[in-house]
DNA sequence: GTCAATCTTTTTGTATACAAGAAGCTCGCC
DNA sequence: GGCGAGCTTCTTGTATACAAAAAGATTGAC
């Protein structure tokens, strides 16, 4: 056992939260779960914790933990706060890239116009999420980077939908070319105007693709 | 019980780290505070896995929690963070901001005027609290404002001790009213610009009061 | 028939008991 | 005398047992 069961079976709950699989609202119990994870009380609870702090679920004292799936208004917030703080990365990158990692950047982006022009959505995804992780790292922020990485984590589930929008991802790759161009200009404006366009975008495009699914849902 | 005992006991060793009862490093014994507290072990190993999502020790696995204050580079960091996150917050603000609540934070900046006259650090600090709290909410952002409520919480200590240098109450007053005067003239770019100095520069004067403090430590 | 109070049942929070892994120590070997 | 293997002990991780609180059901009164 390398790391802690209660680890495991914190981010199985977190990927079966943000998959769908527990509905908005739904009251998560220990006894059954941990019945279907053959483990005790402990470690459950322990997950639990995690989960709590990460915010995917509410602790209600003496009551339970239920599943806290984020509704619109505070998704837009969350992509709103993920440009801003990407905004901040790219001024800081900026100032300090290298000409080593711009090249790198350059390299992954043409590797997401091969993923658009052969249609492969993983693909794309995959390396748009390298992109971003280069961004906050050249930030040259450790803190920075960490506090990114984890919110972009918490909005994956949401980012992965939206991707499959029609010209979605012809679209996002010219943004992620601006902002590298805007980089190698050492233009921190730029840079920071670009990346919250395409980061506060993807909020926007998530909130029109639920209520273009949802049309009276209660 | 109103909160679980465990919350109190986490909310307590916050307390006792960031106020530098535990010297970086030192492990924290289960057993030894269960006794302190007169509990069982269980509430508080709940206690160190919040205080290990929130960053403030580290849980080495079958080795136990060790206390991880942030080394000078990492306190610029955070800052610096914190800096940019207020700045977003500005930028929301300036654009969102009542004149009720602009009357109301030029109240709090003359509170902390008086503080300064009176000599009241204490007093002054609650105010400067209550002035950036009061930002926070007019981003009229729900999710940025907890984020920053958060990171600000963490920095507590740290701004505090560097209140004790000379004239930056006063210094730190006339810059918040920078502030309030860019929100008035809905100028987004001054006023954050204006808080992201402000904040930026209390990470330098700390790694500047450190530096000072610690001629030659390892 | 409906409302309310009490009792039962379920579920969380805490304590204790047990097991496994890691650190330190001792004894043996070279 | 120095170094390493095995043992001891200590500590963490997990399981179970117990207690308190809240939800639900049942019964009684109006």
């Amino acid at each position: 056992m390398e790391p802690k069961r209660a680890e495991i079976i914190a981010e199985t709950l977190e990927g079966m939260i943000l998959d769908g699989t527990f509905a908005d609202g739904a009251r998560l119990d220990e006894v059954q779960l941990a019945a279907r994870f053959e483990v005790s009380r402990t470690p459950i609870r322990e997950a639990f914790q995690r989960l709590a702090l990460s915010g995917l679920v509410e602790q209600i004292p003496r009551r339970g933990v239920f599943v806290r799936q984020p509704g619109p208004v505070e998704l837009i917030e969350m992509f709103e706060v993920m440009a801003g703080m990407e905004a901040i990365c790219a001024r800081l990158a900026a100032r300090r890239i290298s000409d080593m990692a711009l090249e790198e950047m350059r390299a992954v982006n043409a590797a997401c116009q091969e993923a658009v022009l052969a249609g492969d959505t993983d693909l794309y995804y995959r390396e748009n999420e390298r992109f971003h992780h280069m961004l906050y790292r050249q930030s040259g922020n450790g803190f920075l980077e960490q506090e990114c990485l984890r919110l972009h984590r918490r909005l994956k589930p949401f980012r992965r939908l939206q991707l499959r929008l029609r010209g979605r991802l012809r679209q996002s790759m010219a943004e992620h070319e601006a902002v590298v161009d805007a980089l190698a200009a050492g233009d921190e404006d730029r840079a920071a105007v670009a990346i919250h366009a395409h980061v506060a975008v993807q909020g926007e495009k998530f909130h029109h693709l639920m209520a273009s699914l949802k049309p009276a849902a209660e």
